[in-house]
DNA sequence: CGCGGATTTGAATAGTATCAATACAGGTGG
DNA sequence: CCACCTGTATTGATACTATTCAAATCCGCG
């Protein structure tokens, strides 16, 4: 855990949590802290547990604080496109009362801590570097929906797959140094029709490639789940 | 020309610009327009222009007043994917001074109007609804590029084909009601392999699925460029 | 131990890319 | 005005990648 000078001040839900480091808290007084803490609720969610609906009016803002909600978006017959995987302490909601126009829903177990939309609009108001926050996670989200846009549109299955074990390992781990070589090992927060729409690719076209990456000694897999990377570099190289 | 109660008050150059309106400039008082305008300089650029260079330092920002600007990204090995456009009065550039990761160049003959970064940072810590208007937009393309992730992600060649041309003819036309029956009319504002990029296909597909479309007179297609939709609904039907 | 869902593997097919050739439009110079 | 040239777009033939449909295997769990 990490220690504050004040630490007595801030709300007991806040002192442990990394939203008041890298998430939006971060921004806000210990006195702020303690007015929203008023109203926040910490909830725990099992896996595909649908947190905001397509459409949706949102009624409450949260922060993710462990585990990964995918964002998704879905064509009248039912393709699915996964467009966002938000990890802790990543914001969940949509400022200014626009429709959000994706789904969010717990990939793995996702514990998030809400709190209800006028409450972070009064917070708004009266502390500019909370809206300043905001737009940069906004700013965050164009960046890596851009950044996987070329993925989906411009590389192949082999690279995709890659692409998506390479993304998972150093957000799980943002301590990964890829310049010298390292190996990581970490649990996929979610399963093979998840990555497949992530991906823009059949469930059956993932697992090939898994195993294929299996074959080469680029990762290997325990109990479906559990992957290891020897040597990040080496996936690296395989991302294109 | 739009008229305004004090147009006499507001700087000849913002007079007929949309950007007053729809775009960032709407946030201004005239006061304010006055003192931007002050360092503003109006350009045309031809196709194929760089605007913005890839991670490159962002000295100046701009409104685009006309024309069509892409932003683009390259791998290593030269695919490109074309992830976004940017249409007038869009704003073009990125706050925070963090670099912007993707390449903007113009797609067609191309208007903006540019100011140097600190003039738009002295005015934004000035004006909070500045700040919002910039989150906004920022939030706009987020969902632009998220509606166009499931595009890359999960549409056919086809499909994807009819999305571009339902996108660009909404975009130049924002007064298109797809519920009655109508024909549009308007010039592609970039070339076959920009919509490849854009659309993540080759030229000769794009070609080829064109080709389909025009046989089955959902569109007509002169000079290449030149481009009639007489029933929007029926080529929405074609975008999955 | 056996069931059900998730994952992997296999064979056939469809869709898109690649490579090559042709057509077209716009601009240049005779 | 026409022949020519150049860059862009279309069309054709073939190869390859990813999908589809089907079957087998693995895994957690009662």
């Amino acid at each position: 855990m990490r220690q504050d000078i004040h630490n007595s001040s801030i709300p007991k839900l806040c002192v442990s949590c990394e939203a008041r480091h890298r998430g939006i808290c971060g921004a806000l007084s210990p006195e702020e802290l303690v007015e929203l803490a008023r109203h926040t609720k910490k909830a725990r969610h099992s896996p595909g547990r649908e947190l905001i609906g397509e459409s949706e009016d949102i009624t409450s803002f949260a922060n993710v604080m462990k585990g990964v909600v995918k964002l998704s978006k879905m064509l009248e017959d039912g393709r699915q496109q996964v467009v966002g995987l938000q990890f802790a302490p990543d914001f969940l909601g949509r400022p200014f009362g626009e429709s959000s126009q994706v789904t969010a829903e717990a990939a793995s177990e996702v514990d998030t801590c809400s709190f209800p939309r006028n409450a972070i609009e009064t917070l708004i108001k009266q502390n500019p570097e909370l809206e300043l926050r905001l737009h940069r996670q906004t700013l965050k989200e164009l960046d890596e929906a851009r950044e996987w846009m070329v993925t989906l549109g411009r590389k192949t299955a082999a690279e995709k797959v890659a692409s998506f074990i390479y993304l998972i390992a150093t957000h799980l781990d943002p301590t990964i140094d890829t310049e010298e070589v390292r190996s990581v090992s970490f649990e996929l927060p979610m399963n093979r029709a998840d990555i497949a729409d992530f991906l823009g690719l059949t469930i059956e076209t993932v697992s090939r490639q898994l195993t294929k990456l299996r074959q080469d000694q680029v990762i290997e897999i325990e109990h479906n789940r559990h992957f290891t990377v020897p040597d990040i570099s080496r996936l690296k190289k395989r991302c294109g």
